[in-house]
DNA sequence: CGACGGCTTGAGGTAAGTCAATCCACGTGG
DNA sequence: CCACGTGGATTGACTTACCTCAAGCCGTCG
């Protein structure tokens, strides 16, 4: 069994078992553990150790001086909180958790080897950066562009691409367990209307939200909607695996 | 006379004399110019080259099926359009000159050998690309939690930053040949409203625009009105400069 | 049971969008 | 040298998407 991370970067590059092994090791030296609020890393922080999601669901934020926070980024099982850490003096902004959240530590300076070793690992890593720049994009075209339906149903869209090719997502549905406030921070409207715009999308039959799972009753429509184009997400290789793990999510581009 | 690439970089690393050399080589090397509205690279496209901007102004965009268009960055001189072309299968964006632009063409294979070399390049490429992901989280903020008027201000602010680390800030002054329209695409609103905004600020005295030029007439107060925090530009080494391109970039920060 | 956090609903208020006219600087051709 | 055309800037009147404030609701947990 993999680890998530590994699992993600395979997206990406073919690993020799060798190098399998290595990530996992890395992935199970030091791991820590955050509740739901907590923060993983703070702006202006300077840790010794980047930080790689294992499980649970984390966010980037930042905090205006007179307290409005914007969510920039969701963090799902094997996405890398910090890739700053081993070129920048500090953090810029902040990951916190959402949920209970498992991490694994690397050190930094291992981080560094690794970009030097003559693997494809350096590639990973910039294909990681590299998607990370394509979604952050993506955001801005939402927040400028698209009005606030939409950009909940784009949100939602790409939460469900994202977990299905991390294998997390069964057919249409996948754990969302985040309050409305939170999603309000992260498209950038009050509690309230993210509230009505969900509201909408279930009035609308193209979602359900029972508990903490997350159903798209329409991907199509929904995709629609939402505008959705994943060349941002960079998928490449997605079509061509065999190993069952998320060739559906050939699906939904 | 060093090239902008390479003063950008040195931002962040020292490079030695050899290095700095075959750094110019390379922009010399192949050139290109392209006329305003002319794309430089366009979604879709898988380029077997990397393009710095030399001069000019360019940005990156997108447009939405329904013709919504918003631009995601604005690109000067000593930016790397594409760096994606590397690693990536394409473009998931375009880039476009908004005036008279030369850019330097690199080809990938050659960008690959340079992440390879045991000198700091591949050290300085990761800051650079690492800062625009900085650069793109802040935008988020702005769209998702500041008002139109503290988004321009803080747009503005952040342009007479970078044009002052480049040197080609005089004072508070700066060439931004760009039209309100454009202005209005980067910061998410109607070309009309864009120009209230710009109204506003003129009215409050905070800056003034002759023709092309941009002025800021009060720093200090279009910084608060932003509420703008440099450390997402991560000018860490601004400070320690002698060779007085740039020494006054650290007082706006 | 009561308290609490999160969800839902409603009634205004306001920032920003829309549409359309006018103005102004410029470049071009007669 | 002037008439004209064009792209951008400006202005005003009206509409609307989203915010604000506030109350009520509902499930969970001590």
């Amino acid at each position: 069994m993999h680890n998530p991370w590994t699992m993600k970067m395979e997206q990406f590059a073919r690993f020799s078992p060798e190098q399998r092994q290595t990530l996992d090791a890395l992935m199970t030296e030091r791991r820590r553990q955050n509740e739901p609020g907590d923060d993983i890393i703070r702006e202006g922080d300077h840790s010794p150790d980047c930080h790689v999601v294992l499980s649970g669901l984390a966010c980037r934020y930042k905090i205006l001086p007179d307290g409005r926070r914007q969510i920039m980024a969701f963090l799902i099982p094997g996405d890398l909180c910090d890739a700053e850490i081993f070129i920048l003096k500090e953090m810029d902004h902040s990951v916190g958790a959402l949920t209970l959240t498992k991490t694994a530590l690397i050190a930094g300076s291992r981080m560094k080897e690794l970009l030097r070793e003559p693997s494809c690992m350096a590639e990973a890593l910039w294909w990681g950066t590299l998607t990370d720049l394509g979604v952050l994009r993506e955001r801005i075209v939402d927040h400028g562009r698209r009005n606030a339906y939409e950009r909940m149903a784009h949100i939602i869209y790409e939460m469900l691409v994202r977990y299905r090719v991390i294998g997390a997502a069964k057919d249409d549905a996948f754990e969302f367990p985040i309050t409305q406030s939170d999603l309000g921070d992260a498209t950038g409207m009050t509690p309230v209307h993210a509230n009505r715009m969900l509201q909408k999308l279930r009035k609308e039959g193209l979602i359900s939200l029972k508990g903490k799972v997350l159903t798209v009753l329409d991907p199509k429509r929904l995709k629609q909607v939402a505008g959705f184009n994943a060349n941002y997400l960079h998928l490449d290789r997605a079509h061509d695996r065999q190993d069952g793990l998320d060739q559906r999510a050939g699906d939904l581009i």
